[in-house]
DNA sequence: TCAGTATACGACCAATTATGTCGTGGTTTC
DNA sequence: GAAACCACGACATAATTGGTCGTATACTGA
């Protein structure tokens, strides 16, 4: 249904908070869960994943914790959900296994894959940055998405 | 996991078949399931749900079967997954219900609603047309989200 | 008018996935 | 060495999706 789990929604989370308090050497799950009612144990779990994947650094031991790896300029939304959810995908097929078993069945997929990209490179473009800083002035920021999308609330519906 | 149910999927493609096929004048739900490979009552079920949003005219009886109630360039992916999967929302809670419970817990929503409404646009921009042709020229043709993408393969992964 | 083909729709089951918990072990600090 | 952390795998549970069944209804053509 084209949304993003729980677990992407807390990393986010995390990380927002994370960036907020620049000053703190390192943050403890439980410290963000607790201030976000979230459950602790499945945000750390969330939080090692990301440091897994580089975006993170933990720190063991009393007064230990999470910290930023790189900076928040750096970090992507796409980076955290992808490294959470693993790689998304629009259409169930395209996974380089095996295309579709009914042969001509995904011909809407090459269009798709492009909206696929077009979402990815949405999300590339916005950072942690971003999201600490309320106003969203977003775009024209990093990545490779240049101009690619302007933020603006047209509300069609 | 920010990816399009199977019926959503199934909904593009007897929708890409149907422009396809504009002689025609009725194509049966079991016509299509069986040229895909599809669940034909599942299929089925799909295609009622776009016939009662006033996509699709159904046809009962001998040589009955499903149309294009718009013209297939008036008719956007994202009415068809709107459709049948119902209002997606990248956060789980924009929902115009209660938010969050826990009070501070969405303050990723604001950015996130962006980039919720910018993939709607994305989804927009994309006609029934556009997937029946393979070429996608995309953009530049119908809605309201004008030049909001340019769906280049920029293949960034 | 009757048989055949089709949609319409609700209820239901099965499979998958998402969410959350438990337990155990390792590491650092005090 | 105890308290406060992270790390990780195995479960258990809930929610969603995917798919089926049965039945009612509508239309066509002989």
């Amino acid at each position: 249904m084209l949304k993003l789990t729980k677990k992407a929604d807390y990393g986010l989370i995390a990380l927002k908070y994370l960036a907020e308090h620049p000053e703190t050497p390192a943050v403890s799950a439980k410290d963000v869960a607790d201030t976000y009612g979230i459950p602790p144990q499945l945000l750390a779990k969330v939080l090692q994943r990301l440091t897994k994947s580089g975006l993170l650094r933990s720190h063991a031991g009393m007064n230990g914790g999470y910290s930023l790896a790189q900076d928040a300029r750096q970090i992507s939304a796409y980076e955290v959900i992808h490294s959470i959810d693993g790689p998304f995908f629009i259409t169930s097929c395209v996974k380089g296994a095996k295309p579709c078993e009914l042969t001509p069945s995904c011909t809407v997929r090459e269009p798709l894959a492009r909206v696929n990209e077009t979402i990815a490179g949405v999300l590339k473009s916005i950072s942690i940055q971003d999201l600490a800083e309320q106003e969203p002035h977003t775009a024209a920021h990093g990545g490779d998405a240049q101009g690619l999308v302007s933020l603006s609330a047209h509300g069609t519906e």
